[in-house]
RNA sequence: GGCGAUGUAGCUCAGCUGGUUAGAGCAUACGGCUCAUAUCCGUAGUGUCCGGGGUUCAAGUCCCUGCAUCGCCA
């Protein structure tokens, strides 16, 4: 018997609707959990959200809702996403269960009562957007380097979590299991953070700052930590400690994650299972980033291809192929509408597409939609022609896919797809039905038995990555519901088909797009109005506390080794000023040098590389990129701006 | 600043432990077939394999160095 496979994605963070990445990652989960079903293993696949600490307060602060109303908007969005794509995940687990809840209690209960947590005075600089503390030599000008903004200084008393007192096992841990964490890569940039001393995690937030997550059992003035009582998800999610699942799957646990969430999952999850005398899982798997029309996704920013959209104009099972299809797993990837398209073209539509019409075309044409009788090759025993080309896309298949190289899976099955078509042209059924010999009429029943198989086996490997394209395929095969292909083994037996079948008219499976006019044009996609994430309300006072001031750029200079950063020297009229401003990747020195720019002239100087900035200019800022605001009109330098 | 990855045809990428005229898919041009979703099959290419230096009988492949891009850490 297969050994038991349990896969997980990421609990998502309700802070951001689905989008791409999320998408990717659990199709990504989706895709191994059918593939190793095939392989008959018994398989558990969780996904879920993330939802509770100091994010999602705000946001539902913003739409004057209670956390948990935000959280269940958000939630429901994923949790209505997945059937769209026919994700077959066999648990949905929300943070705020009180099963998960009761799970995250014990295991604190459990940790704290072997010592490992410790109760410590610590102050710091803190982000409330990133919901951590951040060391004074991490933050831009003094700010922080993901959201800009002025960390406070917050001096609390916490509990820790003593990870230092792991380090050297984990660090053994992941040499003695080479395959722990994969990726190589990833496995060695963990190593190497390992290398340095592992602080301790602070674990928990008292009330007085945060209500909004789970009580602490040992003090009920704190909640824990967002990151502790997420990652116990993918246990409570079985039923820890003592749940049929748990037993059954809990040790061969595998773990999909981005690359962003290296750290916690690689780190701190390990050590968190070590310290409540937990076997650790069985592997982590971390892959790359989808680059969209060469900027970066965010989950912070609104430039994210919806996969709403992408299901309704595309359809689930393109999208999936393609997903599959492009990325290297580990690796970035490039993603855009054309590409897509290009791919669904040239490989969905013309190639597997096309094929699967001719044949089936060919069968209502020469034999009135009935599989021929078995042919000659079959009835003496030896296997088809395409037997050969056939067991060897299976057992590609089966290897790439064990491997998570989803990508070379499907060139194994498209290399199929190939002999295939090049089988049909050299061997010309056309002019064989034409003949009038009875030589010719078994050789073309014979070419299409085997072109039948063919199918069969094409369609019974795509069943994890186009589960819905494989059941069609499947039906205009003439294998029944009842028969549907469900093993590899199944599909590996060579000449099941039954002659005889009688085969429906051939659909097309997949329709080309014309590229001049895209889908998308037809259907432009219903956006749901984005949620702006303001900043909390000020009043006007807040307001006048800035003194804006014109100013022109006389000088501006890359400074070595910044790549964001300008120096530029500034006219404010009664003095000149030195600001160091994060443009350098939307402007050279020559084209910012020469124009009116508005700068915060009253605040704090800061020192950035070693040279001080006294002030900042206003910019509009995306993820892509930066533009300076600019007054429409020449004024006087030092002209206040109100 | 430290560590690491990447840099190969117009595009996306393969090229394992160094070994004959550097590959695939897409895109392009031409030819063939007609069963098929104007699909499929065949042919043709184009490349200072990032720059420079070195090791070797022989380097895209190893070493050094520079540049560019990216990531992690500080």
């Amino acid at each position: 018997m297969t050994s038991p496979f349990y896969i997980t994605t990421p609990i998502y963070y309700v802070n951001a609707k689905p989008h791409l990445g999320h998408l990717y990652t659990t199709v990504s989960a989706d895709v191994a959990s059918r593939f190793h079903a095939m392989l008959g293993a018994d398989t558990f696949f969780l996904t879920g959200t993330d939802e509770h600490g100091d994010k999602i307060v705000k946001a539902a602060d913003q739409e004057k809702i209670s956390p948990k109303e935000y959280a269940d908007r958000i939630s429901r969005l994923f949790y209505d996403l997945w059937p769209l794509f026919h994700i077959g995940n066999d648990k949905f687990i929300r943070t705020t269960d009180p099963a998960h809840e009761a799970v995250v209690l014990q295991i604190l209960q459990k940790i704290f009562d072997s010592g490992d947590i410790y109760f410590s005075e610590y102050e710091g600089l803190y982000c409330f957007g990133c919901e951590r503390f951040y060391t004074e030599r991490e933050l831009v000008g003094g700010k922080c380097p993901d959201h800009g903004t002025i960390p406070e200084t917050i001096k609390e008393s916490n509990y820790f979590f003593k990870m230092s007192r792991y380090q050297d096992w984990l660090i053994d841990y992941i040499q003695t299991h080479p395959e722990f964490i994969q990726p190589e890569r990833y496995r060695n940039e963990t190593l190497a953070f390992l290398r340095e001393p592992l602080e301790d995690l602070c674990i928990s937030r008292p009330k007085s700052r945060l209500q909004w997550g789970i009580t602490l059992p040992f003090d009920d003035k704190y909640v824990t930590y967002v990151w502790f009582d997420a990652l116990i998800n993918y246990i409570s999610s079985l039923g820890y400690p003592n749940g049929e699942a748990f037993r059954q799957f809990w040790p061969q646990a595998r773990h999909l994650v981005a690359k962003d969430i290296l750290k916690p999952h690689g780190i701190y999850w390990p050590i968190m299972l070590k310290a409540a005398g937990i076997e650790p899982y069985q592997h982590l798997y971390v892959h790359g980033y989808w680059n969209i029309d060469e900027s970066k996704m965010s989950k912070s920013l609104g430039n994210v291809v919806d996969p709403y959209y992408l299901q309704s104009t595309y359809g689930s099972d393109a999208i999936r192929y393609f997903l599959m299809r492009e990325m290297v797993f580990g690796l970035d990837s490039n993603f855009s509408e054309a590409l897509m398209v290009e791919r669904i073209n040239a490989d969905l539509a013309n190639d597997l597409g096309n094929l699967f019409s001719r044949v089936l075309a060919m069968v209502h044409k020469y034999f009135n939609g009935t599989v021929p009788e078995i042919a000659v090759q079959v009835q003496s025993g030896k296997n088809g022609d395409l037997f050969p080309p056939s067991r060897h896309a299976i057992e590609t298949f089966k290897t790439e896919m064990g491997n998570f190289a989803f990508h070379k899976a499907i060139l194994a099955v498209w290399d199929l797809i190939s002999v295939m078509n090049k089988y049909v042209v050299s061997n010309a059924p056309w002019d064989l039905a034409k003949a009038d010999d009875q030589k010719a009429k078994d050789r073309l029943a014979d070419i299409m038995y085997n072109l039948i198989e063919g199918l069969r086996v094409i369609a019974g490997l795509i069943l994890p990555i186009m589960p819905q394209t494989s059941l069609t395929m499947q039906k205009h095969l003439g294998i029944s519901r009842d028969n549907a292909l469900s093993s590899l083994d199944q599909i590996s037996l060579w000449g099941t088909t039954q002659p005889g079948t009688v085969l429906p008219k051939p659909v097309t499976l997949f329709p080309r797009i014309d590229i001049k006019k895209p889908a998308a044009a037809e259907q432009p996609p219903v956006e749901p109005k984005p949620l702006l994430n303001l900043k909390p309300e000020i009043a006007f006072e807040d307001v006048t506390k800035l003194d804006l001031r014109v100013g022109t750029v006389i000088q501006a200079e890359n400074i070595p080794k910044a790549n964001k950063l300008l120096k530029l020297t500034v006219d404010l009229g009664a003095e000149r000023r030195t600001i160091i401003a994060g443009i350098a990747k939307s402007y050279s020195p020559e084209e910012i040098t020469g124009k009116q720019i508005v700068v915060v002239a009253n605040l704090k100087p800061a020192k950035l590389m070693g040279i001080e900035s006294q002030g900042m200019l206003l910019a509009a800022v995306t993820e892509a990129s930066t533009t300076v605001v600019t007054p429409s009109r020449p004024m006087p330098d030092g002209a206040p701006v109100k």
